[in-house]
This record gives structure tokens, sequence and C-alpha cells, in this order.
DNA sequence: TCCTACAATGGACATTGTCTAAGTCAAGCC
DNA sequence: GGCTTGACTTAGACAATGTCCATTGTAGGA
């Protein structure tokens, strides 16, 4: 049983084979999936799952603060469970493949009050993009 | 004559009507427009006008590097005619404004290399979310 | 002016996500 | 263990954004 079920059960989830099946295929370090690739693991183990479903249940998760969305490209939302630790991504241009990443500075502390239009600042996101090392090397 | 249609025909870009337009639409700062905008905005001087081009001609302005590609939220990609200046972006998480901002930092000097998977790093995309000073006192 | 390659058109199609009405079921209560 | 009930799930329609393609139009050079 994962932390993330156990939290969840803590928390009132009402837990069903779907919402289980879901959060058990957002597991582990630098999971980045998509809506639908996170659908078509939980076919896997749960055929008649429906796709309102995980968007459903992604959604809640994320209000929830279990889970992070992502948007590294232009194209689907991706959701990170890595949400209890910051941290930001890099991308690979070619491939798309995603790392978690910590950096050291605090972008926050580098936007001075004149360029901050008055706005009241409450997060950061940094995207790094480059070319991985298998992309390198093709 | 705008500077764009200007630089756009010294690099042989074929002048048309509808590419006219297009580059016309996209000019000054702080404008950030969805390609359904840029369309919006482009039909008005010039009724015919087709999506598909709208779509095809920011494609190119794209890959010329004279506009850049911004996706501050999940839904449309926006266009933002200031490429000559490298800059993020601050963003209302309650109405969708955005601003061009210039933090001091180099984000790119905070990624340890032990924190980098053998990634060749191109760009560092920074994009601050929080409160515009309208939402604040609604 | 005429040609020709490049551009524009519009409509079909693809992808991603949202909504709704109806059926199903987890969990509490007896 | 068997009800009850409200929350959950489902299927499919719909919406928003973006892409593709065959056809038609035209900018700019010969």
């Amino acid at each position: 049983m994962s932390d993330l079920l156990e939290r969840l059960r803590g928390r009132g989830w009402r837990m069903t084979a779907q919402r289980r099946v879901v959060a058990e295929v957002l597991d582990g370090d630098h999971v980045h999936l998509t809506a639908d690739e996170v659908h078509a693991r939980a076919v896997e183990r749960l055929p008649e799952i429906s796709r309102a479903t995980v968007y459903n249940t992604l959604g809640e998760l994320v209000t929830l603060g279990e889970v992070l969305e992502v948007s590294t490209d232009r194209r689907a939302k991706r959701y990170d469970p890595n949400a209890h630790r910051p941290h930001h991504h890099l991308v690979c241009a070619q491939c798309g493949a995603i790392r978690d990443v910590h950096p050291s500075g605090d972008p926050l502390a580098d936007l001075p009050a004149t360029e901050r239009f008055g706005f009241t600042i409450s997060d950061v996101e940094v995207t790094y993009r480059g070319v991985c090392p298998n992309c390198a090397s093709a």
C-alpha cells in the first residue's frame, strides 16, 4: 500500500477501485504522465474505467495537493506525484523526456519590486529546455 | 510601417495582405494574444482571412524567431512579439493578465551539473504566478 | 504581361478536456 | 449481513484548440 493511498484514506477520501488504480499508476520519481497515459495504464488493470473518471480523479488529487499539474509542452497537461518536495523541470526538446530538478537559487528573490507591477506573487515555475543524452548521441 | 514588417521583407518573406495583417496585429509591448484573438483582430481588417492562414503565419513567425510562443496557462498558446529582448512572464492567476518581466539573476547558473542529468540546456522559461492589483482589490 | 511557385482557403479531422443524465456502489447504520 | 443514501462512475455528446489537405488564388520575377 502506497503512502499516497494511506494519506487519501486518512483524509476521508471515499476509496473505489478506480481511484485506487489511478493513485497507483501515479507513483514514483520522475513520473509525469498525461491524463491519457494515466488512463491507458489504468485500463490495463481495470478495463472498464472511463476517461471522465480519470480526469475527475486527477482533478481531485490536484485539489488535494497530492499531485501537481505540469505543462512542459503545449499539448496535454502532465501529472506529477512528487508534490511534497518543491522542484522544477528539465525537458528534452526532442523526445520530451522530463526530469525533476532542484536549482539552488530562489527565482522569487530575483524579481525586483519594480518588475512586479503590484502583483502579489505566490508561485514560480521554472522550465529548463535542452537535449537529453540519448537524443544528443542519436 | 513596423520594424517587424521591414525585417520580414528584408528576409525575403513573401508579403501578402494576410501576412501583413497578422504582423500588424502582433505589435507592441505586453502583447500576448492567442491564435484565436489574432484571428479575431485580423478579421476586423481583412474579413476573409482564414483560421488556417493565421495558424500558418504565426507558426512561420515563430520559426523565423520574430515571435515567441508562450504557454502561461494550459489553454491556448499565446504569441509574444517581444522576441528580441529576453524576458519572462508574470501571470495573474485570476484574470489571466500577463506582463513581461526581467528578473535579475540567471536561472541557468542556479542549476548545478549534478542536476543536469547530462542534458545540454539551451533555454530557461520562468513563469511567476500571483494576483494582479485589479483582482486583489475586487 | 504571363508563369509558376508559394500562399490562402475552408472544411474535415485530431487531440485534449468538460459536462450531463442515468446507473452503480462504498460505507455507515440497523 | 442487509438496507439506504449520497457520492462516484459511466458513456457519449460537446467544446476548444490546433492540424492537414486539396483546391484556388496571387506575388513577384522573367
